[in-house]
DNA sequence: AAATAAAACTACAACGTTTTCGTGTTAATA
DNA sequence: TATTAACACGAAAACGTTGTAGTTTTATTT
């Protein structure tokens, strides 16, 4: 195990000041061609690498952001980081993650270790219960202390800050209006309840849809499903308001889901009590997951674009850090689009 | 914006020195109880906070650990990620992730950027072209840097160090004895080229078990699927493949996968030809993702415990680091089971 | 040859901590 | 009362860098 080479260890070998290594290193005009190359010839033979840390501490900025996101064991928001690290590596930044698990003690802890100087700047998606007790002091604080934060997603309108986000309202009325279109007449949707902002705004979407085209809105179309629990380990309860609504209202012949999972689990049903898709019942899901590119028949959607979203955010959350950006705070808006595929006509 | 509280803010307002704070705040038996509680009370009232850089420079550990995995979008490393973020936490370490997307150079240089002094241990699941390759250089440096590795999953043999993982012979070697219990004489395996060491551990279970039951191995049931393009974009190429084994040998009658995007596949494939599962075809996957909990019908699968091997990778990790344990290196084995759904009898 | 300017290099403080080694008080012992 | 021990605190170095403000060396001008 050797011990780590310092810019100290170079000067004292080469015989010189330990200013003289640090600045023939970066390039200094201070410092003489040649020293320069001797400097870096001998660096790379004995094999030097900067310390980050100390480098962090001196120059107070870490080249690293922080994302924090409720659940990553979920398509959408590893979409996200995706494009956040693809970004953020080829700026030389690191990423490191926090996951809040739905919780807002959890976000607030995880922020906390974050911002004791282990980062320039936060990504967040917030928690669930962040939304409901709509408690966000300890964003206020971060951003108090000078952190940029860029929100994704699931943003809060109250907070001043950067904002990366999809047309929630505008997708899923463009997604009904398609199941309209097609024909289409009675219409449900399957949403969260409304402290989620994204459940809610793609309810009105969906009213908008049906009012424009003169079709009344039935309230016993509209499903909400109370996702406090987390939906992979507790199907049961999301099955059995699903098979309710089509026992109350057998008609239905289109569906559009709030995220993949619901399309998916509403179609399982309406298979099984026999109905044909698309032929009687077209559906169409939110977010372009592999649920919905491998179920039977495979599910239309509305495709978020998880990757340019974090990309986006990367792009925002750095040039705030690197130009200290005074520019209003803005709401940048990322196109979806529908993907059409066979549970729709 | 208000400026960072540092310790020497506190000692300047109390009126004391900056190595009293320091002790105070760690309850050194240096100073006495009235002025450690005066200094906590005081620190807590102005919000004081350590920075965790200045600390990392002085203690020379970080408290963060490094996780690169090959794609974070893949329910089966977000599940392991999800274990150690958990209990990484739960002691007082942040993780910070760098993803190889399956490359060689970008394994390094996430692994370069790591290992300048930002964490204290690394987990690491090897990118498939790291394997093929089997170019393992820069793991070596940065163990002899004195760096603990844990590897999980894709561990490699040669290197020694940590390593937690599955049998992965054993488990498929579990799950095709159970296909051939339920009936099934003609059992395919859908797997990847051997330069993977779980394809090829995976295959060797599926031989054992067919030895061991008198059934004579088909090489044209043992499908090599080329993994070295991304499954998600190239899906024509694995259909195409699935599809020339069925036209080849219409009588299978078990299916044995090395992942469930390969069984989810195979089923739909099966599906189309008008073979019914599980009377006809019984299938068994491996990992037990949102694919095999949601295709119809749900798949049986081998479960590999994600979680767990992240919570594992993350103890033996910590407690190399805290510890500087110099047991001999060990490879701990996760415990697998067979979930059993509704694609076998 | 003396004065000045430019070039090349160095000392040192600083970033925010932790910790070792003192030093000055007070209390206990001889 | 003199000596020692225990207690409470502080000065300063250190972690590995960077950058400012010198200082020395070399080259240029008069």
């Amino acid at each position: 195990m050797k011990k780590r080479i310092t810019i100290k260890d170079l000067a004292r070998e080469l015989d010189v000041s330990v200013s003289t290594v640090s600045k023939a290193l970066r390039d200094s005009s201070d410092i003489s061609k040649e020293t320069i190359s001797k400097i870096k010839a001998f660096a790379k033979q004995v094999n030097y690498k900067p310390n980050y840390i100390a480098q962090s501490l001196k120059n107070q900025k870490t080249k690293t952001i922080g994302v924090i996101i409720p659940d990553i064991v979920h398509h959408f928001f590893t979409k996200v980081i995706k494009g956040i690290e693809n970004l953020a590596n080829k700026k030389g930044y690191n990423i490191i993650i926090g996951l809040s698990n739905e919780s807002l003690s959890n976000e607030i802890v995880n922020m906390e270790m974050l911002t004791n100087g282990s980062i320039d700047g936060l990504i967040i998606s917030v928690s669930r219960e962040t939304m409901q007790k709509q408690n966000y002091y300890h964003i206020d604080e971060t951003l108090n202390q000078g952190i940029p934060i860029v929100m994704f997603d699931r943003i809060i309108d109250k907070i001043s800050c950067d904002k990366v986000t999809i047309d929630d309202k505008k997708s899923t009325q463009n997604a009904v209006d398609k199941l309209i279109q097609n024909g289409a007449k009675k219409i449900a949707i399957i949403t969260t309840k409304d402290y989620m902002s994204v459940g809610k705004l793609r309810t009105e979407g969906y009213k908008i849809a049906l009012k424009q085209n003169n079709i009344k809105v039935d309230d016993n179309l509209i499903i909400e499903v109370d996702d406090n629990l987390l939906y992979e380990d507790h199907l049961e309860s999301l099955e059995f308001q699903i098979q309710k609504m089509f026992n109350n209202c057998p008609r239905i012949d289109g569906i559009f889901a709030v995220n993949e999972l619901f399309a998916t689990v509403a179609m399982k049903i309406a298979k099984n009590i026999g109905i044909n898709i698309p032929d009687d019942l077209q559906i169409i899901g939110f977010t372009d997951g592999i649920l919905s590119r491998h179920a039977s028949p495979p599910l239309s959607t509305v495709n978020q674009h998880g990757e340019s979203m974090g990309e986006k955010a990367t792009n925002i959350l750095i040039s705030r850090i690197e130009n200290k950006s005074t520019d209003n705070y803005r709401t940048h808006i990322i196109q979806t689009d529908l993907i059409l595929r066979d549970s729709t006509k």
